[in-house]
DNA sequence: ACCCAGGAAATTC
DNA sequence: GAATTTCATGGG
């Protein structure tokens, strides 16, 4: 039985960090809380005029969940920062400003967006969810850990035909294997240089800059990672004309989410 | 029926 | 080598 109250974070928006796009796993409930798994733990996460609370039946770890939603960064002198390098970053920013860059495990960051490539958000999360009761370890009989990477070693592409992700299936299971192997070890990226912990991850068959920029950010909190997908290319064509991606500096990934955050909600600006 | 989705591999030119 | 096609699956 565990409680943990962070209080005065600013800013801070739950449902725009937990439903973004960066993880796939969190469920809203009607009362505007979250649900969702982190490790072994099943945790739900509200967030009221500057508090943040987690509750779960098992102990929490202060420390991992400060970690986890990222609180003892300056998201506001970031922001700020952001804001002053083109007007419509400070739109985006203005709009979208509550997102915290999450710490997800790096496996998991791997394997989900192995699954994301060629694929929409709604059913990514279909597929994760099928993935997790399928193979990974029951935590309460309702919720299950996402699948250690030996699990997933030591399966066949065809044994994963229950969670539907298709062509991908090859893709997961070489990503587990070569993780599994110690070929690649995750955690080495996290002070690698940035160029080679991308060429490192793009070893891994159905891994490619975009996924690997994904991994980066996502699981092993490469700031300055810039994934480009099909929203941003739009989002670059359209309203930074000229801009490759790469002007955002240390903390471009920040900025990458408040932007792919405000284009996916104005879609209109798009057609 | 057609098009698209937080792309990348396989094939072709 | 660069450009195009194919790859499963499901929703709109």
């Amino acid at each position: 039985m565990g409680k943990l109250i962070f209080e005065n974070i600013y800013p801070f928006n739950l449902s725009q960090t937990l439903d973004c796009g960066q993880s796939f796993r969190w469920v809203e409930n009607e009362d505007g809380s979250f649900t969702g798994v982190v490790k072994n733990i099943v945790a739900n996460v509200s967030y009221n005029n500057g508090t943040l609370t987690i509750v779960s039946d098992s102990e929490l770890d202060d420390k991992m969940w400060r970690n986890y939603f990222d609180l003892d960064l300056d998201y506001k002198k970031i922001k700020d920062d952001l804001s002053k390098m083109h007007p419509v970053l400070a739109e985006a920013s203005a709009y979208a400003g509550g997102i915290r860059i999450l710490n997800q495990e790096p496996f998991e960051a791997l394997i989900t967006f192995i699954i994301s490539q060629n694929n929409n958000i709604g059913r990514i999360k279909g597929i994760v969810e099928r993935l997790c009761e399928n193979f990974g370890e029951s935590i309460d009989g309702v919720h299950y850990a996402f699948p250690t990477a030996e699990r997933l070693a030591k399966l066949s592409p065809d044994d994963l035909a229950p969670i539907r992700a298709g062509f991908r299936h090859r893709y997961i299971i070489d990503a587990a294997q070569r993780v599994y192997s110690g070929e690649i070890d995750l955690e080495k990226l996290r002070d690698m240089d940035y160029l080679k912990a991308q060429k490192e991850l793009m070893k891994i068959t159905g891994v490619g800059v975009k996924v690997a920029d994904c991994v980066l950010l996502y699981g092993l909190h490469r700031l300055e990672s810039f994934p480009l997908d099909v929203w941003m290319k739009r989002a670059l064509g359209v309203l930074f004309i000229g801009y490759k991606g790469d002007e955002f500096g240390l903390y471009g990934g920040i900025a990458q989410q408040y932007i792919f955050h405000y284009s996916r909600m104005h879609k209109e600006l798009f057609d």
